[in-house]
DNA sequence: GGTATAATTGTTACCGGTAACATAAAAAGC
DNA sequence: GCTTTTTATGTTACCGGTAACAATTATACC
């Protein structure tokens, strides 16, 4: 009908019949029904967004950032949060396909892309973010991500040139690609400097409070103490304040504390602890790019794409830089 | 066709039937279109949240609440962030319109409903949560959220009890009911105090850092200082503390300061802004509760529901408990 | 003014489900 | 075995858009 030529601004419309049909809209109240256009024209400018967990302000950041590039080229988002667990993934990634949306964005709670599938069959473009796959081997999607190797690399490093030389880490399950990374990045960092790898300081745990507290914990307790703990993201980190404070133990005199991602809130009010930090927000945005530009047929690119990008080093005070620490500490503490 | 009723678990299909329908669908892949099928249905399981911002803690643990209660009903949820903006707001709520989503939660920008005009012509069930809307008059929509005034009551008590007279308020505009609100609850408490309420210590800014830095600063620059601040959001408290340390004073020595809604992480490391809590979670869950219960026309009652969740007062060192605080912090500088 | 041409408006079919009905097959009853 | 009843499967129309084409009306041109 005319209509339809007149609300998608085609033309061959007369300006007068625009402008009674416009005054008819408005007269009827009629909105338009995007279930009815998408169904036709079997494209529903919608993108899903499955990641952890809507509470982590490393996701939600990167959250952000999707949705405000899907704003500007008038995507709507459907977002998702696994809880790191493969079958409410797996369902959400159903969820999605059936309700046909034009592309996805995954952090994938597991190396197995098993639930890609169907995804994979209905030829939806997939962009990945923060999290490689490991199978099904030769899937060659894009990725965006943060360089874990080199951020646990360079933190352990500082951790090192300190002087710490047995390093508790802990990481998320080794599900995850990111934790298998960190630990990598950490290994090489004492094997350049000929410390022996010792396969009790590294725990695999979670990626959540529980887990950095549980593990931390464990760390304290062995008989030779760790003298530094690696925080493998923000949950951990926090997790392991905990166990540390339990302990009745001082940051960084008795232990230090480096975490793989910054502590939102905290480090802006009272800039303490050590960290590598990630451009959350950019890998939002250049995963919504990227699946765009595929959404749209604008990707020529035939190969995986795969954006890296560097973390950053933060150093504050958490690892042990006494004299600073000292001052800082009380400055915030009647700041 | 036998397909559907397969897939719908309707009854009067041969088992043997049924088995041929699922290994077909299984050979072939098949996905069920669930543009389709709400098409057809006139209903697409799925639910709008328009909040302010995915960012804020407050927000997502709220929207966490809400999906989960979507998840156990079998709906999908569409996150939009309005980031205060009215026009925005007017956008995602008319394409939420236009996607025939079965209901929305909105926290609304601004106390005017101009913008629910299509929402409620299409009839589609709202639920507010947080904040009330003034205008339509008459318009009595179902709320969820805390009750400011209250909250902000007991907090401002707090002060007084400690002895401070001159208390300045930062809150988000005054286009947000819970600005107003708090505010109220802020002269309340001076007012059964016999304290005169002096308007130029009650800033109405944004509930943003930006906005609670900018009007500290004014307030820290008065000729007579205020001996305490009450930080109207989480956000603004940050900001806050930002002009604070700039201005060189110290929490709580040089002035005291409390903030309506806790500030995440932070807390949990090192327990010491009082505050006023609001439980986010559950406004979620009962805000999404109410929305599937009308959806599915399980509401009976015609009156506007309204839910008021009281705050908690939560007592740490910001406002100047000393003794207490300066142990306190030595634990945690060196913690 | 009449025809050729261009611009505008109208018509039909289709996207993939489901409700409602029609038909066919199986089970029951005599 | 044949009808009746029950159960299982098939058919049609519709939801509300849009593409492709058809029909109509306006404009250009001689």
């Amino acid at each position: 009908m005319t209509v339809s030529r007149v609300l998608n601004g085609k033309k061959g419309v007369r300006p007068e019949t625009r402008k009674r049909v416009l005054k008819a809209i408005e007269e009827t109240g009629y909105i338009p029904n995007s279930l009815a256009r998408s169904f036709t024209l079997q494209k529903t400018k919608t993108i899903g967004l499955v990641i952890a967990d809507i509470t982590n302000p490393f996701f939600t950041t990167l959250a952000r950032g999707v949705e405000n590039i899907a704003a500007k080229n008038q995507f709507s988002v459907i977002f998702c949060s696994t809880d790191e667990d493969r079958e409410k993934e797996a369902l959400y990634l159903e969820i999605l396909v059936r309700k046909r949306v034009d592309g996805i964005i995954l952090a994938p709670a597991t190396q197995k892309g098993d639930s890609l599938k169907s995804i994979l069959i209905k030829r939806i473009p997939i962009v990945l973010v923060d999290r490689e796959l490991k199978s099904p081997k030769n899937l060659d999607l894009d990725i965006v991500k943060g360089d874990s190797v080199y951020g646990a690399y360079i933190l352990t490093k500082h951790l090192l040139s300190l002087g710490h030389r047995r390093i508790g880490i802990v990481v998320g399950s080794r599900e995850i690609s990111t934790a298998e990374e960190r630990v990598q990045g950490y290994k090489e960092a004492l094997i350049e400097m000929g410390i022996p790898v010792e396969e009790s300081l590294i725990k695999f745990s979670s990626y959540s409070e529980e887990g950095g507290y549980t593990a931390t914990k464990e760390l304290l307790q062995m008989r030779e103490r760790p003298t530094a703990i690696f925080g493998g993201n923000n949950f951990i980190t926090v997790g392991a304040i905990t166990a540390i404070k339990e302990a009745e133990l001082r940051i960084p005199h008795d232990v230090a504390l480096v975490s793989f991602g910054d502590i939102d809130f905290l480090s802006q009010i009272y800039p303490f602890f050590t960290v590598v930090t990630q451009p959350a927000y950019s890998m939002g945005v250049i995963a919504a790019e990227l699946l765009i530009r595929k959404i749209e047929g604008r990707d020529k690119v035939k190969e995986k794409r795969e954006v890296v990008l560097k973390p950053e080093l933060v150093i504050r005070e958490s690892a042990g830089e006494l004299l600073t620490k000292e001052v800082r500490a009380k400055e915030f503490c009647s700041a």
